[in-house]
DNA sequence: TCACTACGATTACAGGTGTAAACGGATTCG
DNA sequence: CGAATCCGTTTACACCTGTAATCGTAGTGA
């Protein structure tokens, strides 16, 4: 085996996240039309977008097909603390050179943070600290 | 006019961002050269390429060009303070549905948070408290 | 003045993305 | 049995990105 399902290694993109969440939420595997009535709604998709999102998602490891009689059921093969911590990750090393103090600093900042925010955070750290 | 100058409608993409820092690095307007010898340097990346990423953040009113003699110097137009929020935000809208405090409570699980990075957290948290 | 150089502008081109329509085989309804 | 339907696959197509090469024009050095 020369390649990890675990990380699939080509990105994915907005759309195709927004086809994953889908999964995610959903807690088991889903057909094509289940997604796209689930995305496509809210997004505004045609269910031939969803399919093509889909098959890319495929393509790229990232979801595994089970037939299902004549159709598919698609199911998530990327976890979603994966894939948020990746991206985060990715974030805090592109702008803020690693460090997620800056990161936290700026939301800060720009009051990206609501009071609630702030109580949760003050609630974490106290356990970190523990 | 309809265009606000101080926020580009347009997405910058990684490889202007990296042009861009050199500018906000530098301070001051640098030539189209100047700025490949600090980005394209440490990328490899040709003059030539430079030159284009410069001509799209024009295009995108992120940058401004000032005549210095033949050439151009270039300049930021949109400050890293607001990119950097602005990115921010855009990640934890994407990914954590506007939830801050997903994201840290992420990077935390995550082991992304060095004990140096929790103690300028609590500092601010503190400050933002007063 | 004339080849040469330095620069911005124009053009190129493959790969990824958003957004679908068309195709072809299986299935079901009448 | 034939038409309508469902579904995955294939094809489409424009725009963005990365990464340049080339063009045209304005100075420069001989």
């Amino acid at each position: 085996m020369t390649d990890n399902a675990a990380h699939p290694n080509e990105r994915i993109s907005e759309a195709e996240q927004a086809v994953l969440e889908a999964l995610w939420d959903a807690g088991e595997p889903l057909t094509a039309a289940s997604v796209a009535q689930r995305v496509g709604e809210s997004r505004g998709w045609s269910l031939a977008t969803v399919k093509t999102l889909l098959s890319r998602l495929v393509g790229k490891n990232a979801i595994a097909t089970q037939p299902d009689g004549r159709r598919f059921l698609y199911s998530p093969l990327i976890a979603r603390e994966d894939f948020l911590g990746h991206e985060s990750r990715r974030l805090v090393d592109r702008l803020f050179g690693g460090r997620a103090a800056s990161l936290f600093a700026h939301l800060a900042e720009a009051e990206a943070l609501t009071e609630s925010d702030l109580s949760e955070i003050e609630t974490l750290l106290k356990e970190l600290r523990k």
